[in-house]
DNA sequence: TTTTGAGTTGTTCGA
DNA sequence: GTCGAACAACTCAAA
């Protein structure tokens, strides 16, 4: 019997349930690989990640000796069609939870049943898939923290045992053709070049990354995470939004360090992994919270602005020329590398939906343009947090300060120094307020970035001032008239 | 059904 | 300069 790995976010062979399932049914002989380029999906994604992609798939390639088929169209004609002329008996892919890959896969099985190949799904990017967390009447959470109890006390698989080296492949490129058809896909992947710093790619690097990070930063990873001027995060964001390395991996290598710890750093990077579980469920329970506001008043109700001050503006902040320096490194390091900062991804979202005024949706479609780590579910919500208009019930009155921002988190004025030349000449913390700095100083070298585009202390205000002015929701309406009989 | 406790990440103002 | 309170009220989850 013979089956057929199709590879989606899922980009390793280790700690992979699907492949390990399609292994054993091949009784440990051969298994075909196969990733599908959809355009579908290439058209919703940013340059970066198709950077991303096509180095991903290069050295997925080089992991099986050549041997990945790599082909371009609609997967419900590409995964039937290889099947077919490889004989395969049996498909294995992990399962996605997202609203495309939902449905594709469904048609994937229907046309494949149609020729007598079966489907099998194991696997998902989640410890926890979405929908098995839930409250004691069934319905889900819509709060963090109970989630998080939930899934603690839910627990999280051991990884699955599998050994590259036990591997084979089936050979596709007897056929010369087909050789030359996966340089020509990997090369037609990224027509838009963009000039990108991007870390090491592969399931080996995201191996090597966690083993850094485990054994150095995680200690103080409860403090040290929010400072985008040190290189205290993990990173690892990019390799689980690709499947490079999963979640129950980094939850098993964890174990021991929570046991031993002496610091909150462990438990907290647990907790960042149970964001991303969250999120993946409130997206698998409300799929119109991707465009939509979680609370929909924030969409119908919410003065926001427009017109051309409004679009220069939005200009101004993606390019990174707002004039708050800790905004603008944010967003520049976000153009140059693909990836923000988490501390300086909230300040630049709050300054894009409290300062400026804008409709989170469309801060969000610009983080996904460029973040190698872009993923819906993370995105769309970590933006309606800071909105107000998500999963929790934050108040309307945390609104961040940007130069306060900076101030506290890159005290010596390191990060936004990295990111902004022209301000390369202050000193120290002096970095995020240059409208303070004395022209004898450098005046002549800040001359060429801006000004403050808006007063924050002011928009500060108008923001409150609109989220006042929202109307109340209808259970507050019928509060107000069961209160008033 | 009702009640109770709690909710990632902040800022400002005044003592 | 530091510190605590105020900022409003609501919704969620669980007992």
């Amino acid at each position: 019997m013979s089956s057929l790995l199709w590879f989606r976010r899922d980009l390793r062979l280790r700690d992979n349930p699907a492949l390990a399932a399609a292994a054993d049914f091949a009784c440990n002989g051969p298994v075909a690989g196969l990733f599908v380029i959809d355009p579908a999906l290439e058209a919703a994604s940013g340059p970066v990640r198709l950077e991303w992609l096509r180095r991903s798939l290069a050295e997925l390639n080089n992991q099986l000796g050549g041997r990945l088929i790599i082909r371009r169209g609609s997967p419900s004609e590409v995964v039937p069609n290889t099947a077919r002329e490889l004989g395969i008996n049996q498909v294995f892919a992990s399962r996605d939870f997202g609203n495309y890959g939902h449905q594709r896969d469904l048609a994937v099985a229907g046309k494949l049943e149609q020729n007598g190949v079966g489907f099998t799904q194991a696997g998902s990017p989640y410890a926890v898939d979405p929908g098995i967390v839930t409250k004691d009447d069934g319905t889900r959470y819509l709060v963090y923290t109970p989630f998080y109890k939930a899934w603690l006390a839910h627990g999280y698989p051991a990884p699955a045992d599998i050994d590259p080296a036990d591997l084979s492949w089936i050979d596709p490129h007897a056929d010369s053709s087909l050789r030359s058809e996966v340089a020509k896909e990997l090369k037609q992947l990224t027509s838009t070049v963009v000039e990108v710093d991007l870390p090491a790619i592969g399931e080996q690097a995201a191996l090597d990354r966690w083993a850094w990070f485990r054994d150095g930063p995680l200690a103080e990873y409860g403090d040290d995470r929010n400072r985008p001027d040190l290189d205290a995060t993990s990173n690892l964001s990019v390799y689980l939004r690709w499947g490079q390395i999963h979640p129950r991996t980094l939850l098993a290598d964890l174990t021991e360090h929570l046991e031993s710890a002496t610091t909150k750093g462990p438990e907290t990077f647990r907790k960042e992994i149970a964001w991303r579980e969250f999120y993946a469920d409130v997206l698998a329970a409300n799929p119109s919270s991707i465009r939509k506001s979680l609370d929909r008043r924030y969409d119908t109700s919410l003065q926001i602005n427009w017109g051309p001050t409004a679009e220069t503006q939005f200009t101004a902040w993606c390019e990174g020329r707002t004039g708050y320096p800790f905004v603008d490194a944010g967003m520049r390091q976000l153009r140059a590398t693909g990836w923000m900062h988490n501390r300086v991804r909230m300040v630049t979202a709050s300054f894009f939906v409290k300062g400026l005024h804008l409709p989170w949706q469309r801060g969000a479609a610009e983080f996904m343009y460029w973040l190698r780590d872009g993923d819906s579910a993370s995105n769309q919500h970590g933006w309606q947090w800071v909105a107000g208009c998500g999963t929790d019930a934050a108040p309307f009155y945390r609104i961040f300060n940007p130069v306060l921002q900076g101030l506290k988190f890159d005290p010596d004025g390191d990060y936004v120094r990295r990111w902004i030349p022209e301000l390369a000449s202050l000193p120290g913390a002096s970095v995020h307020e240059p409208w303070k700095v004395a022209e004898t100083l450098a005046g002549q070298a800040i001359a060429d970035y801006p000004s403050p585009i808006i007063d924050h202390l002011a928009e500060r205000g108008e923001a409150l001032a609109r989220f006042a002015a929202l109307p109340k929701t209808d259970k507050q309406d019928k509060k107000g008239a069961r209160s008033k009989k």
